[in-house]
DNA sequence: CATGAATGAGCTTTCATTCAT
DNA sequence: TATGAATGAAAGCTCATTCAT
């Protein structure tokens, strides 16, 4: 995880420094990823990288072969956090479904806008129609999970009663269609009418659960 | 269809055939709908508009001043469309509400992938974020008095009791939220694992109101 | 000169009529002329000219073959006319060369820069070299009778004594230089700074002659 | 010649090599003079320039933002040249205007038509129309100190009766004049009838100060 | 004769990519 | 490893010219 780590006690005065090329491959893909979220992938120079990242544009070509190299391998790294930090959590055993919804899903949505989590869901949106490859592995390693979670969730609900339809357990990605829309949203009009993706999935577990006291 | 009618009694002697340019304009709004859709807006190049539509490159700066201009004014066509198609329909007076959004979404959403609107719709989250003035006249035209239309209904239900939640007044687009998954979803993987909207949308409904009988 | 004129009696039901057809090269004639002295000719667009004329692109190429054809048939009808308004007059028995050169040619300085001539000359010195034709013409029509004239009034003025330099029959051109000069400095500067082409070559004729009491 | 000379002491390990750009941009800014001079403006293409200049199209705009950049940049270049090589000299303290004149101007004018300053002073005349900063600044750094400079040479004939008329002190561009007639004539005419300026200036100046033995 | 919609060659400009240093 | 000057394919756009009406 500590890319900087450098095995200490061996002396490397020559060469190329290990540590310097994973930092450099950081620096590179941060820049990408910002660059490319902001300015999707067409009109996102190898240039406007670059200067991101503080390197010249030939250093770029020494980590990734081209522009869809980077984009790709960009979004790989971003999918590979995204997996590690999806910590496999369930409800305890006295927590009713709403409510570990609202613990778990709530703190993410409301600090979402202001993470890099909203911009690559944006960018996966927008390009995942040129990307196959990026979107199928989106799919694979975040949606899936996610809906196998849900559909968990959903049993869980039917069994003790909260919930009475089948929807979530045929249909999970139902649970996540709001965070999309607020997603989405945010990305066309949040500059002038945000809108609060974490009061919205409230709204929508009063919706679907029945008023609740969170 | 029928273009090139003339109006009886303006008599044009000399020149070209003035009809024939409503016909073209047509041919390239058509031919540009669908390059910008499969495509997306910045890897359509001119040409391919041109060849779609059947005619030479510079016969699209006749219609349109540039490449911007023809996406929105394509777009702004399609928004048109959108808005003379949105009946302004309501409940009858013993339907509920839950019957009557089967009776008029459903519809909408089981034709919709193969509808030219699902296309749009995409493009518009595609590439809205780089088009501003798109994505706000699609607000203003569509999205808020769908909103608005959403929140006569979610009132109706609150006092009939079909509702005991105010989340739909409060967040009218959760409603909205489905359609858009599904249309992101069959953007991305409906090649290969396409999602029912329609049927999702039901299973929406017995989340939201209760196992039903539709 | 009068190009309406139609042979009266002769009446004329149908067909082209030959004095419209006269009047509408006129038409284009004179704005093809502005138009170039205005932008030069290559940032002149045939449709320019043609909206200057008051008639549609392809009119100007029933009269002209192509964009080069109008240059040069613009530029002969002028220098025609050039010829024809070219008087060859003389100084009259009593009359010093200078004070006919003052007779004759100050008005004509004077008025020169409002006048139509002076843009034409600007255009032939501006574009000269890209249209040798043009060029040629105009030295043949134009400067060698100049010269020749010029000539000798020399010869005049050296057998009466009024000069005593043979320079202007080696070089008759000198005479003509500082209009010339003229001409430039206010088709560059004229805006902001006119440079009196009258006064100036009334202080060259004091240089070459003497101090003289025009 | 030597562009390649680099500071001592200014150590550069790594990188394309730096004199190499100075070599370019010479070689680009000579192209590009000559070929505007050939052509003029418009119908210079850009791959014209590139090609005479031996690099890529490309190339061109690592030094210049687009075509009218590059047409500045060259002549201000060139203006820049001339000044420095515009020496601030006077007669001699028994030299009379006229041989000064003589001495100092005349082997300018002869070799004028092979230099590339004449090309510099036609590319003025026929392009200045259309860019009017650069006619401007040519007036600021060339003209009007050649006017003064001028004024100076008339006042001094003027006091020791070289002269009598004061129409070089009104018109001190009277003297320039004759330089430009056979500048222009060359242009249009060098090639068939070249007009020798040297020869023309000496007559013009028997014709201004008398006849004399040059 | 006159029109102006349509054409497409031709030009400017951009930018991903290469490679000598 | 790192650099950035150089490259040239590719794209947007213009405008002289044509021709059906």
């Amino acid at each position: 995880m500590d890319v900087q780590v450098e095995e200490a006690g061996r002396r490397r005065v020559r060469g190329p420094s290990p540590g310097k090329t994973a930092q450099t491959r950081k620096l590179i893909v941060a820049a990408a990823l910002d660059t490319f979220v902001d300015q999707g992938f067409h009109p996102t120079r190898m240039i406007d990288v670059a200067e991101r990242a503080g390197v010249a544009k030939g250093t770029l070509y020494l980590y990734f072969a081209d522009k869809e190299a980077l984009f790709e391998g960009v979004l790989g790294d971003v999918v590979a956090d995204l997996v590690s930090n999806m910590g496999e959590s369930a409800p305890g055993p006295d927590e009713s479904v709403r409510a570990f919804l609202a613990r778990v899903v709530l703190p993410v949505l409301r600090t979402m806008e202001s993470s890099r989590r909203a911009h690559f869901i944006r960018l996966v949106v927008t390009e995942g129609a040129r990307f196959p490859a990026l979107a199928n592995s989106y799919r694979r390693i975040f949606l899936d999970p996610v809906s196998e979670l849900i559909r968990k969730l959903a049993r869980r609900a039917l069994a003790s009663g909260e919930l009475t339809s089948d929807a979530l357990l045929r249909f999970p990605l139902l649970l996540v269609a709001p965070g999309l829309l607020a997603n989405v949203w945010n990305g066309h009009f949040g500059r002038d009418q945000p809108l609060d993706g974490g009061a919205m999935f409230e709204a929508y577990l009063d919706l679907v659960f029945g008023p609740g006291k969170t």
